[in-house]
Formats: structure tokens, C-alpha cells, sequence
DNA sequence: ACCCGAGCTTGAACGTGTTCAGAAACAGGG
DNA sequence: CCCTGTTTCTGAACACGTTCAAGCTCGGGT
């Protein structure tokens, strides 16, 4: 982050492909080719060896390129991850809309978005914690809250909203309120994810117990909060929430407008 | 974590220092010298130049001793953090009791609990966020869950419980959930550590700012747990804590016994 | 045909945390 | 005093992530 003057042409790690001043690239997308080989044999080795034990110049070798080509698509070790992160986020939000079609109770459907991503994030589970501490990092773009993964964020935002606003308990909440949620359930999402980090149970089953467990609790408490008697208070939290938490996260969904241009990061 | 059938001697990283079987050492404590050279020495130069930019080598230079010699001592370089952590948390259980004597109001001790914890802090905040990373491996010895970090976190946990108990709003709740609150008014303290973590403003005002807003909603919120209506609900919450979240966060304090099960993992 | 230059690729070299075979200091016992 | 075993200490060596100056490739301008 400190001497990104001198970078020639190198294609910036996200996946902007098409320049928008027409076409300037010679003609074949060989260099993509080259980055998703590289990507996807970082992948494979993370899986079969762990993020630790995967060196560099292993994924370099195993790609058949050189250690130096590797650092020209990727700007370090850690954002060949956002790669896998990306994915799973998609294969994610796929997997729960199909499996909560029909389902209108606002409880099951949390579970099963839940439920869902504890599934698809399975077979990473070993090698998740490695890279669990990379994304602690609050200078790595890798963390959930920066903005570098902003779209990954975005689009699980965004299953969330899904969660809701195909329940029957969205009608009977206030505007604010609703608007609020999605991010939250979201957050949910992230303690849950640092659970699971921590679960050491034969298939994460603590973790799916807690899920089946603490789902009710929160749907039962956002159903509650309807009531006037909790008026003041869900005042309060809603202001605290959209003053103190949902800023540090980053814009995910213009609430309003007056966002910033959210950077053309197409994922 | 893999090999540590060969160590021959070296004193294990904690603090155990008298041997059960009187005096078998030498005499002097030329060896604990050493140690205690070595890790000072780290400490002040961690705190002059951050965490990464600390090198092994300068440390052992600095300290007049050879790299061999450091990881004698230290299993590694983040051993040298806990020496860091444990002195924090001594020096924060004293500000804080100091600061809240005479106060009864159990939101303004809660609230002198956290801030205290932010001024002891303060001047760790740079390099804070760079280990921070470490202790976010759940593999890793130095994690607040962990159990090596028990004593650090035990003596946290005893603050809170004192926080409680010395305020008015003690005596007005059920046992139980008393036994409960210290753990979870902790666990509100990593919460606030994680926000400081990620707080970016000059004296990390923001996170000051979200202390004095939080503490009040959670004082709202015990003290609303007493009325009967959410005797349903605080059930449900106490069981759920009590079963997934107390049990993942290593033993403190004996609450009774007869906890379920808990699968005999100690990391 | 020539070469220009940007995109792409290389691998040696740097600085890092960590390890290891042994040297040095030290404490008794003969 | 020398031998022996333990504790303490040493610095070269290792493997890793990362950098960099230089080389290669190839389409297009002249």
C-alpha cells in the first residue's frame, strides 16, 4: 500500500476486464488465462495442503510459471484468497435463494441461509482458520469491512435483504427498521462465521446446533420489537446502529444516496 | 505445535517460576535476567517501532544477546505479545477499580470499566492492530479464547464481576443471570476492542463515543430482563449462552458444574 | 524489413522468522 | 584437577514471502 506509483500496466487484482476507452488490448485474453491458471492452482493447493504449507513458489511451479509471474497478477499471497472468497459468496447466495424458495417463515429462512453457507464453506473449514487471522487484519483488504471487499459484502447483504423481504414478518415492520436488518443479519452472519472459525467439532456440528439454537432467539426478538413498549429502545439501538456500526462497515447498499461512486468493481 | 518432544529445558514460556520441589535451581536467577532482558527489550522496541518492523534480529541485538538465544526463551515472536497482554490487563483491573470506587450506578461503572480499558490502551494502539491479526488465529496460544490466555482473561472477567456486584442494580437480579454477566459484559469488552481495533480517528474518539452510547442500552437492557413478560425470552438467552457461548470461551470460573458434556478439547 | 514499446515473464537476491548442531559456562563428584 | 552432565548461549543455515532489474514476445508503425 505504500509504493503503487511505479506499477506499469499490471492489471489491478480485482477483475477489471473491459477498459472503457474501447478496445486497446492486443486481442486474445491470455493474460487472463494466465491469472485464472495461476488462481486456480493456488486454490487447489490451499485445499489439498492449507494456506500455510502452500508456498509461493509451489503454486508458482505447479502453474509452470515463474515466482515473479505470480506476483504480477497477485499483488501477495493473501489476495489469491479473495479469489476463493468471491466465489464462495456467489456459490452462497445461489445455494440459499434456490434451497428458501417457498419458504415464507422469517425463522426458517435465516436457518436455512445459515445453514447454507456453513455447507458451502465446508470443505475450506481447515484451512479457513489460517486465513482466518489474515482477514482479522484491519489493514488487509481482506478483512470483511474493507472496501476492497466491498461486492463480496454486497451481494451477501443483499441475500440477506432476500431473507427478509420474502418473509411474512416484512410487512409488519417499520421502514427504518427493515432497512436496517439486512446488515445486521449479516453481521449475524459474521459471528457465526467466527464461531464456526473456532469450532473444532467433527463437521462443525456445534456450530449448526448453535445456528438452529440462536435463530429463534433473534427472529423472536425482532418480531418483539414491533410492540410499543419497546419504542424508546429500539429507538436507541437503531440509532446507535446506524450511527456507530453500519459507517465502520462500509456502503454496501445506498440507503439514501449521496454514496460516494461506488467503485466499478464488477465481481 | 508439532514438535515439542525434544525441547530439553527451556523454562516453558509461562510464568511458572518456583518449582514445587523447593530449590533445585543453581542459585541466581541469571536465567529469568535474561529472559526478562530479552522481553523488556522487545516491549520497548514494539512500542517504538511497531510490531512488524521489529525484527528478531534487532531485538537480540539490542538486547546484547544472539537470535538462538531469544527463541531460547520465547517459543517465537508472538510469545513476546503475551508478556504485553498479561501486563495490560493487570494494569487496567487496577485503573478500573480505582476509577469506579464510591460510584453505584452499574451503567457508569460499566462505562469507567471500558473507558479505563481504552486509556490503558491508548498508547498501544498502533502496534495493537498489527498483532492483532495473531490473536485472531484460533490456533494460536494468544487468542482471547484460548486457554494459555486464561489467567489474563480471568482476571478481566473478575473486574466485570466486581463492576456488578458493587453496583445497585446487583441485588435486583436472579441469581443465575448474575452468574452469568460477568462472561458476557467481557465478551462486551472484546467487542469493544475489536471496534478500537478498527478505529482509525485521532485518540480513537470514535470508540469512546460508542462506549458512552452502548453502555447505556445495555444497562437498559439487564435491567429490563427482571419483568416478567420477558421471563420466556431471558430463559432461552441464558441457555443459549450458557451452552454455546460460555463453554467455546474455556473455563474462568466454576458457575456450578453439571454442565453438559463439554466435549474434552482443551485446543 | 526493421524496430518500438507495452504487456508479459524470468530467476536471482533480499530480509524475514525460525531451527539446529554444537560451543561455552557452570555445577558437582571422583 | 579432570570428567560429566545440564543449562545457557551462539551464529550459520534454512525456507519462506517478496522485489527488481533485466529479458522476452509480439502486434503495429514507418
Amino acid at each position: 500500500m505504500e509504493d503503487n506509483g511505479t506499477t506499469t500496466g499490471a492489471p489491478a487484482a480485482g477483475t477489471a476486464e473491459e477498459l472503457p476507452g474501447g478496445r486497446a488490448r492486443p486481442k486474445t485474453g491470455k493474460s487472463e488465462q494466465t491469472r485464472a491458471l495461476i488462481l486456480e492452482t493456488a486454490m487447489r493447493l490451499f485445499q489439498e495442503r492449507g494456506y500455510d504449507k502452500t508456498t509461493m513458489r509451489a503454486i508458482a511451479q505447479e502453474a509452470g510459471v515463474s515466482v515473479g509471474n505470480a506476483y504480477y497478477y497477485f499483488e501477495s499471497k493473501e489476495f489469491l484468497i479473495q479469489g476463493f472468497y468471491d466465489r464462495m459468496t456467489y456459490a452462497h447466495a445461489l445455494d440459499a435463494a434456490a434451497r428458501m424458495a417457498g419458504e415464507r417463515d422469517f425463522d426458517a429462512r435465516l436457518r436455512i441461509a445459515l445453514e447454507s453457507w456453513l455447507d458451502c464453506a465446508a470443505e475450506y473449514h481447515e484451512f479457513a482458520a489460517q486465513f482466518f487471522r489474515t482477514a482479522a487484519d484491519p489493514d488487509s483488504s481482506l478483512s470483511p469491512f474493507s472496501n476492497e471487499s466491498h461486492p463480496a459484502r454486497a451481494t451477501a447483504v443483499e441475500l440477506f435483504r432476500d431473507v427478509l423481504s420474502g418473509s411474512d414478518l416484512a410487512p409488519k415492520l417499520d421502514a427504518e427498521l427493515a432497512e436496517l436488518l439486512p446488515e445486521l443479519l449479516w453481521l449475524h452472519l459474521m459471528v457465526v462465521v467466527l464461531y464456526w472459525v473456532f469450532d473444532r467439532t467433527p463437521d462443525t456440528a456445534r456450530t449448526r446446533e448453535f445456528v438452529r439454537r440462536s435463530t429463534p432467539l433473534v427472529a423472536k426478538l425482532i418480531s418483539l420489537s414491533r410492540y410499543r413498549v419497546f419504542r424508546p429502545m429500539v429507538r436507541d439501538a437503531k440509532s446507535l446502529i446506524q450511527d456507530f456500526i453500519l459507517p465502520t462497515i462500509g456502503r454496501t447498499t445506498a440507503t439514501r444516496s449521496a454514496t460516494p461512486p461506488a467503485p466499478p468493481r464488477p465481481t
